[in-house]
DNA sequence: CATGAATGAGAATTCATTCAT
DNA sequence: GATGAATGAATTCTCATTCAT
């Protein structure tokens, strides 16, 4: 029964998520009523307020939601060092991070441009262990590992490579170049390859 | 008297222009009203609509009217191919794009990431030639002039480097990684170190 | 509960028409802010829109709601052909239709003169069902009838009197006739004796 | 000079004029704005106030000069009594109703529809002495003129016939009647028909 | 007389949130 | 827990009118 009801409970949430992303995916973040995340969770708009405190709130679990899958991924990144290529590692992590980009993205920054949304957003505490942090500390452990291995040279500074790696990825989102196709699997691979060797003679 | 009118007019518009900038800098798009802007403007709200035909049309103008100096530097990049060092070049353009992201970053992303407008801000054909594909233009150019003048490697498309320079600038805008200190020289020196050595052995 | 709630429902609703016609009758219809409307229903003024699309759609409704009685007596008709006297029929459907004018035209009127609003609320199937094509199809059928029974000349073209007959009770509530006493019995008695007996010698 | 500007302002005057009834046919009434109409006129907004103390001030004169040759038509009615037939007088004079009737309904209803404005509207003289009630006195003096000749029964109220008549043809105008063709000089032989020979056995 | 930029008081409509059931 | 009607403040946009030039 209780088990019952906590599966009933748990089941209203994970639907209120899963219609705010696809509210916020459809829509854009601006155009996302409570009334339209209601109506395609298939649940009264009251509802809503039972699960969350608030709208940003949903939305801020919403991120988390669509984040952890990623932040997993690229949280293992250090367990691979040394092994297969750099290139490859490298690839993998920055297309998934790619791929899921359309899906967070319009979300993150929805709530992003928005200066007051974004300090509370960012003030809570789980964000800073499950947001965009957690990728870049997976990433630079990463690279630091390569170095000590001798894949990567030993005068870069993996922290600067992690950040300018992360941005790419993130810009490519966000640069309206629509004769470009998008394919974020060629788009890490150009960044990967471009952070790799460079363009220099 | 034309004169005089045609100043005031001018006057008008530009004071809303700046005010535009203003209110979306301090409030992020989304909470920027017309009351706010006409606030800030210091004329009554109905006077906004005497000289745009409604507040993305005065956003569209205002994002304009931020670009133009990033977007008459990044044309003229070309003209400098061959002089002074590659790495000179990128990182002055670069950093004077972080620069100013700041500044148009909000008001840009902000109507991007509502698809409906975004559609509207990007049919104006304006944009084609005043928006980010400006920049991306200037830059693959300059590129492909150093590539036959021989500082960049052959083998390198030129394309593909110009996006993913741009897209690094443009993601350090969005990252929310707070400790780091944004430095736009720096930045753009980091992206311009990777860019040109790359980081393997 | 559901009982009590679509009854609560319907009580806000009614309310909601009932105002608007208030108003309508008190302000004309250009004056008629939904402000006023709410104010006079005793809701707040989001709550019309809980009920009604917008504001043409709460006026439609209320123009239903108002043709409702007169539409059912014109109806009804045709099934008194026969009984009592031709005059003493039309003259109590015209006499009705005149009573009621003063509560429909101001809203219909005001409806009407604004060309965009008039195309879209013509177009709503249910006027062609519940509005004045009712009451003439109505008077028609009962006209014809009539002269079946011998009542009327079989030359007369019941069609084209019907109209008239309308037409006359209509363009009554127009005439801006101040000095001449605005009696619905004597204006359908008027009417009726001209269109029985004609004025020739 | 002094004659050159007066033809000046006449002109501006008389363009001001057309330029409402333009406007008010193709838009109606209620979104007519003093824009459209200085544009329409080809002259500034602000120049409107210059003829006109308001907006309601250039609608009645546009009604007026709207309805001065109808007025003057129907003036001249009891003169022709006794020349040709009373029906060709009749559905000559309804009929040039009928037709001008497109022409003026519009803003008069307009102006109609709303209690505050008529009120003001109908408290100038010069309507009483150009407005409807002209028409009213012109007809029903026709008529009584002719019932003197004894083309008209005797016992016929000639008040009230020429009422119907006027409220027939304005009538007509507002029905919403679409399947049937608007002809007016077939409308007014409906409408004298009826009133001449009735529809009595 | 003409101009037209500026005004500012509303207008309709939206939407996150509350709360009685 | 769930509901959904009600709320009311806030938003964009309109438009008759004014007034300095």
């Amino acid at each position: 029964m209780g088990v019952k009801e906590a599966a009933v409970r748990d089941d209203t949430r994970s639907r209120l998520i899963a219609a705010t992303l696809a509210v916020v995916r459809r829509d854009g973040y601006q155009r996302t009523t409570t009334r339209a995340v209601a109506a395609e969770a298939g649940v009264a708009e009251g509802t809503i307020y039972r699960h969350f405190a608030h709208k940003r709130d949903l939305c801020t679990a919403a991120v988390q939601e669509q984040n952890a899958p990623v932040m997993a991924l690229m949280a293992n990144l250090p367990s691979q060092a040394g092994t297969r290529t750099v290139r490859e590692h490298l690839v993998d992590a920055l297309s998934s991070l790619a791929e899921l980009r359309e899906d967070f993205l319009p979300l993150e920054i929805g709530i992003l441009s928005d200066p007051k949304e974004a300090a509370e957003h960012y003030s809570m505490e789980s964000l800073a262990t499950h947001g965009p942090p957690v990728a870049f500390t997976g990433l630079q452990s990463y690279l630091e590992l390569e170095q000590r291995l001798g894949r990567i040279r030993p005068d870069v500074k993996t922290e600067r490579v992690a950040v300018v790696l992360l941005a790419a990825v993130i810009g490519f989102g966000i640069l309206p170049l629509d004769p470009l196709p998008r394919d974020p699997r060629q788009e890490a691979g150009d960044i990967v390859d471009l952070a790799l060797r460079g363009v220099e003679q």
